[in-house]
DNA sequence: TAATTATCTGAACATACGTTCGTTTAAAAG
DNA sequence: CTTTTAAACGAACGTATGTTCAGATAATTA
């Protein structure tokens, strides 16, 4: 056998990345082999070869990717709000967008050290950019006195661990609709921050 | 070559837990291999399982260590307390001793997924119990009045995601002390919950 | 229909893995 | 000093790894 019936990139090339995405997120970047991955394709190892380069690829695409998403959907945030009104749309999106995608911000936030520093180098450029972006919307609230925060360098990484946290326990159907759980995250985070 | 001079299971054994610890944070479990703990003890790959029944046992001894120590810790903190007071203990202590062990922090968020099922479900218990503990401070703080907290499930898991992020950026020797972060977040917890 | 291109197979490569074990040497016990 | 035990070596086991590639077949183009 060779080439089989129905095979398309456009077909195939997806199903690779899902499966990678899936079975990263699962059991680990190392712990998954090009086999297994092939096997959830439903094609031979060689086959994937076709679609990355290789296995250290298959694993940065899938980061860059969701931190450039996310990095575009914080763009399309309105930038005429107040502070308030900014850290409550950074927080709801933050929450929403992440709650969207268990795998991929699982993977982003563990697999880091996985990738060549080549690789790191260019994620963690793009996770700081976001991360500045809440700094900067903290510090415009500190100088409009709207907010009350002594470091805004700790309660950046303090509400982004806490905002990201969700997604250890939060399942859509579970308990708390996402609107619920966003209402009380953002209670939280305003109270935090003195509002 | 066989037995080497000074050698002592007293000393090898220790160092073999230091090093599986070490490189298991560093690389994760899964990419680090029996021979790599074996070079960094200065020992022959076999001579590990004079000190382990395998590789999996390593990865959970470091693990059930690290939680039975951290449930001991908070056994030691007075019960006497108001439920502000308790929870201002427990935010200090969980932010002293996960600074203290990074290491150990890293490995028993990262590698749950690489324990087996029932090593997990051992796991997972103590670390209920641990977040069991937090989540009475806070609904004993509702029902006294002190606190005001719409979800206390959910404000226990934000609090833990919280403090536990200050592992990805805390290190001794920075610009800010362990007692200045301590007070840093100490306040804006207390600010979370109401007071 | 014929020629070309895209896609996949299946075998092979060298290397690495966790683990076992017979042997050897050092330390401890008698 | 002799015997016993503890600790480590070093080779070997079978299996798995990421990756390459020639060959085969399907889809597409002419």
């Amino acid at each position: 056998m060779a080439r089989t019936q129905g095979s398309h990139s456009g077909i195939t090339g997806p199903r690779v990345r899902d499966a990678a995405l899936k079975l990263f997120a699962q059991h680990g970047y190392a712990a998954v082999s090009m086999r297994q991955i092939a096997r959830e394709v439903g094609v031979q190892a060689g086959a994937l070869y076709n679609y990355t380069p290789d296995k250290q690829s298959l694993l940065f695409d899938l980061m860059q990717t969701h931190m450039t998403e996310l990095l575009a959907a914080r763009e399309e945030l309105p930038d005429e709000a107040t502070p308030t009104e900014a850290l409550e749309n950074f927080t709801r999106l933050h929450l929403r967008f992440h709650s969207e995608r268990p795998d991929e911000v699982f993977i982003a936030y563990m697999e880091l050290r996985n990738l060549t520093p080549e690789n790191f180098a260019q994620i963690e450029e793009l996770r700081r950019s976001y991360e500045d972006g809440l700094e900067a919307i903290l510090r415009a609230g500190i100088d409009s006195g709207d907010f009350e925060v002594s470091d805004p360098k700790i309660a950046t990484m303090a509400v982004i661990a806490m905002l990201t946290g969700v997604n250890t326990w939060f399942r859509e159907g579970g308990r708390l609709s996402l609107a619920e759980v966003e209402q009380i995250y953002w209670d939280m985070v305003r109270k935090a921050v003195g509002v």
